[in-house]
Order: structure tokens, then C-alpha cells, then sequence
RNA sequence: GGCGGCGUGGCCGAGUGGUUAGGCAGAGGCCUGCAAAGCCUUGUACCCCGGUUCGAAUCCGGGCGCCGCCUCCA
């Protein structure tokens, strides 16, 4: 069984399932009021990977991943627009979608909003003051933290210290400076819900709860996101849950930080903060690789050389697949349905067990790639065929598909490869590479092969 | 102030008490008409100072440097 590391115990622990065989994981998505930026890629690629790899090993998932489309920011933007908040959000997921399209995320089994959830999370409220956890204030209703069995568990520190660093609010009527808005009043012109409690919108650490639990019941396995969500998003959430004396999620899993050249991250360096900007720029793959390449846990440094290096790497991985013909699955893999190296296979499953080691688990593969080039200049097809479809199959399995579609070659650059052909057929190899570089010029690189001049798209 | 992380060869980035990570870039060679792709070879690496040990980059102590969280930012 696969070993993840916990934030709760913060060890390496075994992901224990709640029903034999099935993994239901929740994912903290996006707030819609902005275009996606790195941190929002490398979390989705995170346990893009690690769902797929579920998947690969057999498992069921479920994965929930939500949008949150109402909050302080996206009411800020829509009024400084002059349009709804319900336009921004929109346009904003659509941007998220394309984003995740390019990386090739996998569309989550559920996508829950917050706004279709308002009615549950009311009721949760409710019940939250019924059981005198929560009071209201003049502003809204709070979750009174020191009534909580356990507060703090996330963040791994002492209350004290959390509580001295809490911000100084101007509202004192919180009870204590931990506690949290569960319901936030409206104020004038702000959309409002109806509520017992008063009219307004609901605070964003319940959102998370009442549709993770609705979505995929008590106890469910796991819940993820970035390092910056244990405290306090995270941490608030479980506070509701254990208020409410519901068995909320079995383990955690937070991934590490994009780092963008230290604090620098003005585009006039060069430097990528919008994921809508990298995916138009790079190939998105590159990015998967780049965040494969560390450990989910640890910092990852994106820059143009970082991403032009991942690009290099994939076009290794590339040329092996274009050698044999080879192409990824397009449905998420499974381990039942890979032919391969039954060794390697082996190997880089008990890798990816250890807490998702991609990092080797990658150096195995591109060993492959080594391995089958190998055979395939020794001219042993049958072996380079085999070693490459466990490339690509690993490869599927982490989501990094490899790219040996034939390009549509229209009839001019054709008609330039067969006189190149022709003209080397006659040792006319000055024609021959004036021909070439038109096709250069044309944006094709050129490769000899077998088969005569081959055409690949310069990346 | 409290808590936590990190410092590896030109770059990125794993790992480990003694044995080749891997990728990119560089050098040499093979292949090629020449290239491209591929293959082979190559690289004095582990912040500093002590200590433990037969042996530490890996453990311990100290130092220096960098970073994050403690603020509804993934």
C-alpha cells in the first residue's frame, strides 16, 4: 500500500482506505477571482499525479476538487469591474479549466461550488451554535477555537504561539484572536444569503467541510493541498469537524512551494507567475516534468531555464517514442494493462509507494529510454519495443504523455523532403542541404531515418 | 519572538555511514556524405569548524548563509 506522508503526525505513514480498494480524496481548489499561477499548477500536477497513480495501482478514486466562487476578492474585483460576481467567477474558471486542460489534469469526479452549497453550509452553521461552539457577533458568526479538542494540530505549534502571531482585528468581539468567520454579515450592497443568523455570505473555511462531507461522506481519506492551506485553512476546517463531532478526513497531504528566482517575480525578468502565461510560452508538459523531477514536498525553483531544461528532457523521451512509434494511452493507465518490464515495473512501483518517489522513479525511466535507444541500435526491435512501452507506460502513469503523433505535413514540405531524398539518392549533397535548410527556415528540423528524410516540429 | 525547512559537481535535482542517481549543459569518441537523433566515455560534488567512527557528504555539537509558516496566498 501506498505510504504518504501525513501532516497531522507529520510522518510517512501507510494511507489506510476507508473501504477496501476505493480512495476518496478532496483537493482544495481555486478562489475564481484572478488568473492561475504556478502555486495552482503545481498543486493540481501534485495529485493529478498521485490520483493517477491510484489509479494505475488498481484503486478506485473518487476526487473532489472544488471552486470556490464567492469571496471578499471576487466581490472587490466584480465591483471594481462593475459587473457581477457571478460574471468574474465564471470568466476566471474558464480559465482555470483551460489551464488544467493544458496540463492535462484530470477533471476532477466532482466539482463542487461554493454558491450551490450555501443551504447545507447554513444548516452546519446552525448546528455549530446549537452545540455552543460558535457564537455570533455583529459581524457574522465565529467558531469559538478553544472549545476544540485538539486546535493546532496542523499547524504543529503551540496554541500560545499561534496566538501571538495572530493579526489584531478591529473586531473584539472575538473571543479569542484564533477564532474564525463562519458566516460573514453582509455589508451594504454585498450579495447576501438569508440566514437564521442573519443575512451574508459564508466564511471559506466551511465551505470545505460541509461539501467534502457531503460529497464523500464521514472519514473519507484523504484531503490535499498546498503547504500554505494546513494553517489555517485546513487546520479550521478539521476545528469544524471535530465540533460538529463528525469523523472528517483520514489523512493529510500538503505539497511544497514554487519558488521564482527568490522574491523576484516581475514578468520584466523573464519570470512566469501566471500559469496562463507558462502554458502559452512552454510546452505544458514541461512543467509536469519540472514538478516531477523534485519531491512533491520539497520547494521547486521555476524559471525559464528550469522550464527550457524540462522541454530538453521531454524531447529525449519524445525522440524514443518517435523511434518506435510509439504513443501514450489516452485514458488514465492501469498497472493490469501495461505490458512491460515486469522488473522496472516492480521498481517503480515501490518508488512511488515511498511517499511518491517521482524523482527516481523518473531516472528509472529515462534509464529506459537509454536501454531501448540501446536495443534499437543493437537492432533488436523486439526488445527496444518492449523497454519503450514500459517508458511510456510509466510515463502514463505519472500523466506525462510522450508526443510521436505524426505532424500533418502539407504537400510544399513534402514535395522539399523527396527532392532532399532524391537528390541524396543522386550524392548531390549540395542540393540536398539547400533543401534542408528551407525546411529549417521553414521550422522543421530534419532527420535522417530509415525511412528517408523524417520532419519533427521545432519546439 | 515561536515553529519548521534547506545549503550536493556549470545548472536543476535525488539519495546515502563505506558501492554510478537522473536530466540539462560541456568535453572526447562512435555512427552519419555532413547534420539531427542515438550510443559510449568523461566530470576533483556534497556550506564552514570541531566531534563520534576503522570509515561521514550522510550521525552529534557549534557556526555561517538562505527560505517558509505563525496574516482567508496553492
Amino acid at each position: 500500500m501506498l505510504r504518504l506522508h501525513d501532516t497531522a503526525s507529520r510522518e510517512v505513514q501507510p494511507l489506510t482506505l476507508r473501504d477496501e480498494g476505493k480512495v476518496s480524496m478532496y483537493v482544495c481548489g481555486p478562489t475564481v477571482y484572478d488568473l492561475p499561477h504556478l502555486g495552482h499548477g503545481r498543486f493540481t500536477l501534485v495529485f493529478d499525479v498521485l490520483r493517477r497513480y491510484l489509479i494505475f495501482s488498481g484503486f478506485e478514486v473518487t476526487y473532489v476538487s472544488n471552486i470556490t466562487d464567492i469571496d471578499d476578492n471576487i466581490i472587490r474585483r466584480a465591483e471594481r469591474e462593475g459587473r457581477s460576481e457571478a460574471e468574474v467567477a465564471k470568466e476566471f474558471e474558464g480559465h482555470w479549466w483551460d489551464a488544467m486542460d493544458a496540463l492535462g489534469v484530470l477533471r476532477p469526479d466532482h466539482t463542487p461550488h461554493a454558491t450551490e452549497f450555501v443551504g447545507s453550509m447554513i444548516t452546519t452553521i446552525s448546528q455549530l451554535l446549537e452545540r455552543g461552539v460558535a457564537y455570533a457577533t455583529s459581524d457574522g458568526v465565529y467558531l469559538e477555537t478553544t472549545k476544540v479538542e485538539g486546535y493546532g494540530l496542523l499547524a504543529g505549534q503551540p496554541l500560545d504561539s499561534l496566538r501571538a502571531g495572530a493579526r489584531v482585528e478591529e473586531n473584539d468581539e472575538k473571543r479569542s484572536p484564533l477564532d474564525f468567520a463562519l458566516w460573514k454579515a453582509a455589508k451594504p450592497g454585498e450579495p447576501l444569503w438569508d440566514a437564521p443568523f442573519g443575512g451574508g455570505r459564508p466564511g471559506w473555511h466551511t465551505e470545505c467541510v460541509v461539501m467534502s462531507l457531503e460529497l464523500l461522506g464521514e472519514g473519507f481519506d484523504l484531503h490535499g493541498g498546498g503547504l500554505d492551506l494546513k494553517f489555517p485553512h485546513h487546520e479550521n476546517e478539521r476545528a469544524q469537524a471535530v465540533a460538529l463531532g463528525k469523523d472528517f478526513a483520514h489523512h493529510w497531504t500538503h505539497n511544497g512551494w514554487v519558488m521564482v528566482e527568490g522574491e523576484k517575480m516581475s514578468k520584466s525578468l523573464g519570470n512566469f507567475t501566471s500559469l496562463t502565461d507558462l502554458l502559452a510560452s512552454a510546452d505544458p508538459r514541461s512543467y509536469r516534468l519540472l514538478v516531477l523531477r523534485s519531491h512533491y514536498r520539497a520547494p521547486i525553483e521555476v524559471t525559464t531555464e528550469t522550464i527550457a531544461d524540462a522541454e530538453r528532457g521531454l524531447a529525449r523521451l519524445d525522440s524514443l517514442a518517435r523511434r518506435l512509434h510509439l504513443t501514450s494511452p489516452v485514458a488514465p493507465l492501469r498497472r493490469s494493462d501495461l505490458n512491460g518490464d515486469a522488473a522496472v515495473i516492480e521498481s517503480f512501483c515501490a518508488l512511488m509507494d515511498d511517499d511518491l518517489q517521482t524523482p527516481q522513479a523518473l531516472a528509472l525511466i529515462f534509464d529506459l529510454v537509454s536501454s531501448a535507444n540501446t536495443a534499437l541500435d543493437e537492432g533488436d526491435q523486439e526488445r527496444a519495443t518492449m523497454l519503450g512501452e514500459t517508458a511510456v507506460g510509466l510515463c502514463a502513469a505519472l500523466g506525462l504523455s510522450v508526443k510521436a503523433a505524426h505532424l500533418e505535413i502539407d504537400a510544399d514540405t513534402l514535395a522539399l523532403a523527396e527532392a532532399r531524398d532524391k537528390a541524396r539518392d543522386e550524392k548531390d549533397f549540395a542540393a540536398a542541404d539547400a533543401l534542408r535548410d528551407q525546411l529549417t527556415a521553414l521550422g522543421w528540423v530534419v532527420e535522417d531515418t530509415p525511412d528517408g528524410t523524417g520532419l519533427r516540429r521545432e519546439e
